[in-house]
RNA sequence: GGCCCCAUCGUUUAGCGGCCUAGGACGCCGCCCUUUCACGGCGGUAGCACGGGUUCGAAUCCCGUUGGGGUCACCA
């Protein structure tokens, strides 16, 4: 192996680009993890090439099943596909690490054979007292005093019952790549050292099994998040012996995409609420809005247009457009996103997924009856153009599913009840008798109600109306009265009226 | 601390040497529409971190400074 021979990286494109999202199954699904998801597929998508899904379970103690399903139902939530991988199956299966392990050993043992990789056996503590000894950092990590031990010296080390990891030989060169975000980076030599990847057990480990199943994968193009950028010249180290041992022929490019910040100048936190992506859809993100969202975040589609849709990013997306510099996630604009893709939906379509927030919230019966069903078709177009998120659902519709002896009154809403409240109220109920029920509709009503309340009382359009709505919703704000009043029918809105005038 | 990355309105983004007295969006503030709240429409607020170069000309290229961030595991 020669140290200064070029890295041939990947001149893949179009059809042959294949991408991979690897994600190890460690806890709930990160919003800097799905956009990692998502660019790694619209990038696919738009090439052409294939998508790989990969589970990375090397790490027993942490890995969960249900983490894995949790990243499946994210992904299929947001209707990112893939052609290769977990689920799927494909030419290089299986797709979990953790069935893998046979393929890793064989590997290992050729690079062992080659002289890639070497024994060592120094401990951390070791390491760290031969810093201290020399004047070096602690921080300076391993110092390669492993490369050259003897056979003798092994024997002694394993007379002593101490079993060696296995670290790669890096060159003494620096390291340099074109990152398809950031452009050209370069490492100096002596800037990254030799690197376990392999435990003293035989257990391989993330420094080997990433590069190794990628290389093996055949992926050209590998789009992750920037806290791997430090460890990329490894990484080539690695690929440079898997080409030396014919393992692959080729590096991938790299792309390192820019953090997802929260609040203050941190990277979202796992801990930080607003980075679980299924806090999100709780709160009624409908993917459409949520996935649009996370492409502007380091991405944007024209420069006068945010909202689009999945299709308008494939046509669109290029890695070389990701911006390099960090992004904070914004709630608010995520949400007014959120809003946009709300209203361009069709209308019964608004309505069914409306569903699942007012079951939970115990609003509706489960499954709905044909009652609610009609009720809800009939309130949707008038709510659609109110929510930003359907989780606001419940309390917007909720007082028509609800019946009369029921309703409850916000304290705000009571509070801003005038004086003359049971006038305005009676006045109402008079008026609304006289309409026909067969001519019982929005139109109709208004013009009763005006005719009586602003021309016959003299009031003012908020003042006559306020109390109304206090006495059909129950609060302050709700969707249209008059619309609302032809929904609940005659009898339930003259009821209504009639309880507030009661309760006084 | 070593190494690496980053730097345009409060936030996000357009800008890839002259189209920029820097554009859009969210937020915020007005006004209009209006039965409330929204939606929609109109207008406003606010930014090229700093210093040197290169150039006829720099937000755009180069260097430095400052400020942020990441990474230095037998985790991934």
């Amino acid at each position: 192996m020669s140290a200064t021979s070029p890295h041939p990286f990947s001149s893949a494109t179009g059809s042959d680009v294949r991408v991979r999202f690897c994600p190890s199954p460690t806890g709930t699904p990160h919003v800097g993890l799905v956009r990692t998801a998502l660019f790694n597929w619209a990038y696919a998508r738009h090439t052409g090439g294939t998508m790989v899904f990969r589970i990375e379970d090397t790490d027993a103690a942490r890995d969960s099943e249900e983490s894995f399903e949790q990243i499946v139902d994210a992904l299929t939530w947001l209707g990112l596909d893939w052609d290769e991988g977990v689920g799927v199956g494909g030419p290089h299966a299986p797709y979990r690490q953790s069935e893998r392990y046979d393929i890793y050993r064989e590997i290992i043992q050729t690079l062992q054979d080659a002289g890639h990789v070497y024994e060592s056996f120094s401990s951390a503590e070791e390491i760290d007292a031969r810093n201290e000894a020399a004047g070096r950092a602690k921080q300076l990590g391993y110092d390669n005093g492993d490369r050259d031990l003897t056979d003798a010296q092994k024997a002694a080390f394993r007379a002593e019952g101490r079993q060696p990891a296995l670290r790669l030989r890096v060159p003494d060169d620096d390291l340099s790549f074109d990152d398809l975000v950031r452009g050209e980076i370069t490492f100096p030599a002596g800037s990254f050292t030799d690197f376990v990847i392999v435990r003293p057990n035989g257990h391989p480990l993330y420094t080997l099994v990433n590069p190794l199943d990628d290389a093996l994968m055949g992926i050209t193009h590998v789009l992750r998040g920037e806290d791997l950028l430090s460890s990329t010249p490894r990484q080539i180290a690695l690929y440079h012996a898997l080409i030396d041992i014919g393992v692959t022929t080729f590096v991938p490019r790299f792309g390192h995409l820019p953090y997802v910040m929260g609040d203050g100048n941190k990277k979202l936190s796992k801990r930080d609420p607003e980075s679980n992506l299924f806090h999100h859809r709780d709160r009624g993100f409908i993917p459409e809005g949520l996935v649009n969202y996370l492409a502007l975040l380091g991405w944007s589609l024209a420069p006068d247009r945010d909202v689009f849709s999945l299709d308008e990013m494939v046509a669109a997306f290029d890695v070389e457009d990701v911006l390099p510099n960090p992004a904070r996630f914004d709630l608010k604009k995520a949400e007014s996103i959120n809003g946009d893709h709300i209203r361009l939906l069709a209308v019964d379509d608004f309505a069914a997924r409306m569903v699942p927030y007012l079951e939970a919230a115990g609003v509706v019966t489960v499954p709905l009856d044909d009652g609610q069903l009609e009720t809800l078709a009939a309130v949707a177009p008038l709510v659609q153009t109110r929510m930003a998120l359907l989780g606001e659902a419940p309390d917007l519709v909720g007082p028509f599913f609800v019946t009369t002896e029921a309703l409850t009154y916000t304290d705000d809403a009571l509070a801003t009840l005038p004086d003359n409240v049971g006038l305005v109220l009676n006045g109402a109920i008079n008026a609304l008798e006289e309409i026909p029920l067969s001519e019982w509709a929005h139109d109709a009503i208004q013009t009763a109600l005006a005719t009586a309340l602003v021309d016959g009382l003299g009031l003012k359009p908020r003042i006559a109306y306020g109390p109304l709505r206090v006495a059909v919703a129950g609060r302050k704000v709700s969707p249209p009265l008059f619309e609302s009043m032809e929904i609940l029918g005659k009898e339930e809105t003259i009821a209504r009226l009639a309880k507030l005038v009661n309760r006084r």
